[in-house]
DNA sequence: CGGGATCCTTCTTGATACTG
DNA sequence: CAGTATCAAGAAGGATCCCG
């Protein structure tokens, strides 16, 4: 695979504008990013709901990484001046629209990810990408 | 924005199956990796090309990421026994069908880099995601 | 030239406790 | 309920030195 393929073709063409793609890929690289939106795709939410539905997040995550979000114009915040205090979580047109190419990189990884994971284990018993013990447990 | 959408419409169906989306974001979210296979996508090169084309990156990050990559099948690594070494790296079919993916986010990017800016400076001047100094520098 | 092995510093993150 | 503030632990990244 990979035999010949002509250089210089497809995509050199980022010399130094990758500023806003890495801003992008910086959010979605970001693990609770992509699990809130996506949640938040189903419709909105409220806080607890969202903790309750993204096991394994703090507070602290939760806050900031909605707060990021909607820094970005990604999801909207509502909050109710009502006793006990109730906020809820949207995604916007253009946090849907990125939730899309998120999608799309979803797409590859379900085309992909055996064709990964079988050059991974390969690679594992030839020794290439050997992971010392430390590494082995969990990546972040 | 975002007024009215119809929830329960787009996306909500990876429930627990989000293991190599993940696999693939932790990837390209990397920042080194983008850089490196979009690099890389002008056409084969080697280490010191690498090192010298990739303003700012340590031998240690370069010679990690070319792991990881090539351990993924998304890179091969060619080294040509001679006196002084010379090693070369390129990628595969596989790395440039997701170079392909990476830069459908660019063009997501591309598209909507302007509104997040917007926003995001709206939001400075509201003080919605303002950030308490220590954090206004750099993000990682 | 192309890395491998260490050390050391910084940033991120999770846990916990407190508040309007 | 919906956060905020503080703290400690861990991982990621850079710098440096060395080897084949």
């Amino acid at each position: 695979m990979a035999s010949e393929r002509q250089v210089g073709g497809p995509c050199q063409s980022w010399p130094k504008d990758s500023a806003f793609i890495r801003e992008v890929l910086d959010r979605i690289g970001d693990k609770w990013t992509v699990l809130i939106t996506s949640t938040l795709s189903i419709g909105r939410m409220r806080y607890s709901d969202l903790h309750a539905s993204i096991p394994g997040i703090s507070q602290r995550m939760l806050t900031q990484t909605l707060k990021h979000l909607e820094r970005d114009g990604l999801i909207t915040r509502t909050a109710y001046p009502e006793v006990p205090p109730r906020v809820e979580y949207e995604l916007t047109d253009l946090g849907l629209s990125l939730m899309d190419a998120v999608m799309a990189m979803a797409g590859w990884a379900a085309a992909h990810h055996s064709e990964v994971a079988s050059n991974r284990a390969a690679s594992e018993l030839s020794g290439v990408g050997r992971r010392k013990s430390s590494e082995s447990a969990s990546a972040r």
